[in-house]
DNA sequence: CTGAAAGCGCTTACAG
DNA sequence: CTGAAAGCGCTTACAG
């Protein structure tokens, strides 16, 4: 009835501790003859190993390492934050986080610094991954390595990664276009995008994912050519003026990249065109209540870090994951549900 | 550098290993001046206890009781699903869960449950909460016996429980009243509400924050009195057919409550109203699909249920929760970002 | 009021 | 190839 241990289990075999151990780990040295038995009583007792006492014996410590860059938005600093706070409440966890933090969209460092951990050997690696061949490889040699990872906001699809914690982008351009397609009704009208940089993976499948709804549910709205902000204010306000200067009748934009202090700059008061941006940070918070944004879409970096470390320690020590716990989910706010 | 265990509090302090325990578990028979070293021991080498290798000495396994209603819709047998899964899988972190299924909407019954637990004292309570005088007054019996206490998708203000686990329906009320408002536009119409029961707290409350936004934010559109179909299809379906009959123009439906299937059947092929409804389940799921139903507002029964639980751990051993990890988020489903 | 010893479920040298 | 003993960080009788 009670929980069944590595004693039951060493009476049930007829040996002792040291050789259930050494079955339970998969370590060599035993006789087959032996090991069978051994496994004939864990499965008869219906055995399940205390992870934890587990480790507290093998006074196990996991050490996770953070791939973060270093971008100053709100967002990736939101992001730093999570990680932050999640590396001080580990400890209590047995578990060491330890975050390195790169040069945006450098895909060489990011990739040197994959090899490092290679030697570092830690037990999981968690990473927004830069999109490009070096770092594909890189990170497929560390999985060949045996060491966990997980990419974390920016997948690396056609990487061996373990998992991805983040979330689906082109869902979340088809959501946009759902909803600006709604607000903006039946009436023909011009809609325009405006992205980071189509290079980045996630921006280039928000913008997929928002024209292909747009294309096929509302053909009455006409898409003006994607505009890149390079997430930056100032870029942004400057071609949004512009834009704005040349189609005066602009009825809605989607703001699938960051920046977007510039982007409420370049709103004026008459005429506003109904705005779905991402991500909630001050700014769009601000701007959904004042009514300057109609709708914003975001991804919870604390959810998607805690996810991630979740995943790593399930990864290292060889337990399941709740399927269902793990999907990030594409959090819709309008000015009514804010948290 | 490591860090500090008992021993190094006891060696510090120049006690013995029990004497530590005892000031750090309160636990009289312990001269001051002792207690006072001993403190400042724990101070000076900023210890901070093993959980877990605490409870592994204790032969702690938690207990934890859900009280759940035995309705038979799509949600409740969600979340008793829910419960039941992690019960599975609590096994594995030394507790235990037991549900209780009790008759539904019966305070008297739920009253009687709790005034049990107040003997069998496990070590917390999770109960969808039947807001009612006779059951408040039970709660608080348990919170003053100093039993952690966690509501679960219907709370129950005024009561001391410890923690709601459950969205805000206010928020979620108003949320709806958004989306329908924006969803049709700027030509008068009118809007019904189908809810299960004004007497359930969630439904007033989701009424209320509906109501609320219809009258301030769309003035245009015309709300017909609330119709009460007490969650069953076949009530549902009556009671909208006959509405649809008499205002055959009716441009939107909030339907806050369960019972969806009756919606659906009720609702003809042309001249479609608007619809908003609540809680994802196979019914609504289709809907979203065939065009039937324009959104639906969800709340997660699994992220629910293993926040109450991760709650009451916290409760149980007096260690803190990550505010921003349990609250629980009103998701909005459209056709395009349905998990 | 205080401490030495055994034990929770597991692992790890070390001997044989 | 196998086992006895000590130990991870904590708690609990039991003695004194």
């Amino acid at each position: 009835m009670t929980k069944p241990t590595v004693h039951d289990i060493a009476a049930h075999a007829g040996v002792s501790l040291a050789t259930v151990d050494r079955v339970l780990n998969r370590r060599p040295g035993v006789r087959s003859e032996t090991r069978i038995r051994v496994e004939e009583a864990i499965a008869a007792l219906g055995y399940v190993r205390d992870v934890f006492a587990a480790n507290l014996a093998k006074g196990r410590i996991y050490r996770f390492v953070f791939l973060l860059p270093g971008n100053d938005n709100s967002f990736m600093r939101a992001l730093r934050g999570e990680v932050e706070a999640a590396a001080l409440r580990a400890s209590g966890d047995r578990m060491r986080i330890e975050t390195v933090e790169l040069p945006p969209f450098d895909a060489a460092a990011q990739a040197v610094a994959l090899y490092g951990l290679l030697t570092e050997k830690p037990d999981g690696v968690a990473l927004v991954a830069v999109d490009a061949p070096e770092v594909r490889t890189a990170l497929d040699a560390l999985v060949e390595a045996g060491l966990p990872v997980v990419t974390l906001v920016s997948d690396l699809p056609g990487s061996r990664r373990d998992h991805f914690a983040g979330i689906d982008n082109h869902a979340a351009g088809r959501t946009a276009a759902s909803l600006l397609g709604r607000f903006l009704g039946h009436t023909p009208a011009k809609v325009a995008i405006m992205a980071g940089s189509l290079l980045v993976r996630d921006h280039r499948e928000r913008a997929e994912g928002f024209q292909s709804v747009m294309q096929t549910d509302f053909p009455h709205l006409a898409l003006l050519p994607v505009l890149e902000g390079r997430d930056e204010p100032q870029q942004v306000e400057a071609l949004l003026g512009a834009l704005l200067a040349e189609h005066p009748d602009l009825a809605g934009i989607y703001s699938l990249g960051a920046g977007n202090r510039g982007l409420i700059r370049a709103l004026r008061a008459e005429k506003r065109p109904v705005v779905i941006a991402h991500e909630l940070t001050a700014t769009t918070r601000d701007a959904l209540r004042a009514g300057q944004i109609d709708a914003v879409l975001n991804q919870d970096a604390g959810h998607e870090v805690r996810s991630a470390i979740r995943v790593l320690k399930a990864l290292a020590d060889g337990s399941s994951v709740v399927d269902a716990q793990e999907r990030i989910r594409i959090d819709i706010f309008l000015k009514d549900n804010l948290p």
